[in-house]
DNA sequence: ATCCGTGCAAACCTTTTGCAAGGGA
DNA sequence: TCCCTTGCAAAAGGTTTGCACGGAT
């Protein structure tokens, strides 16, 4: 839960004007955990603020992406998914529902980290390392972890 | 390298029929280490075959995908990208450049299988594993590695 | 008054689809 | 021959763009 108070500090301290609408897309995106696309937090937001558009949607999205306030999920679907979450974390990705599920685990973040600080690759300064597990739910009425 | 006598075994123990299209689009996608979109596979393929149209280049890297001939990768881009590479390795995304570089490093591999092993995610089947080595080259006129 | 953000709609680009014709096993 | 694959063109889907309006400083 984040108050509408929090949003508008984290919007100023990006130098981003505070509006009913950006207000209104963090508050949703923040509350989404399923890593959606434009067009997801489109349909919730507009029950909300009947008069948003689309098109501010995308435009915001890509906005909060600019100065660190979301992230694009990676896909292999070939369309665009966000995530509010900016802390380190990964994702599990399951093959047969194409949900993405967030997967935080602080002693592998630190396990590679360590990795690549030992084992550096030449000519590359490395921003980050994401890892992506692949699969399945085992019993299909049940959740994961 | 890879010769058309072994596209032709590849396909034929898919259960794929051997036609001109597939044979070029499977040789050309995997001379090519730059993963590339569907576009940039058709550019080159239309050069070799200039009556091929897009669409099959599109329906054919799918249906590579479908039988394990190649793999889409992910991007946070929004659209498709593919890989005739279907060993298990990582990639190294170059946020700047958009480059998607292959990473081998089985050491890497064996510590995260043995990792997952060890600390398996409830009610999920793993079926892979990877690694996004997100960065940027550090002198822009040398390669990486 | 100026600047930035929004809504709207058109444009754009990528990807998918349907179907008739052609080609491989 | 029979079924699968291809080419074409249209359609669909997702995303971006341009511009005029409105609101905030």
């Amino acid at each position: 839960m984040i108050t509408l108070n929090d949003i508008q500090k984290k919007l100023s301290s990006t130098g981003l004007k505070s509006t009913p609408q950006r207000l209104i897309i963090y508050d949703t995106l923040y509350g989404m955990d399923n890593h959606p696309t434009p067009e997801m937090v489109y349909e919730i937001v507009k029950e909300k603020n009947p008069g948003i558009s689309l098109g501010t949607v995308y435009k915001t999205l890509e906005t909060f992406v600019s100065v660190g306030l979301a992230e694009k999920v990676m896909t292999g679907e070939g369309y665009l998914r966000f995530d509010a979450r900016t802390e380190n974390h990964n994702h599990i990705y399951l093959t047969d529902t194409n949900e993405i599920l967030d997967f935080e685990d602080d002693s592998l973040n630190k396990l590679l980290t360590e990795y690549f600080q030992r084992k550096s690759i030449n000519n590359l300064s490395i921003k980050d390392i994401r890892i992506q597990v692949m699969g399945e739910r085992i019993d299909k009425s049940l959740p994961i972890a």
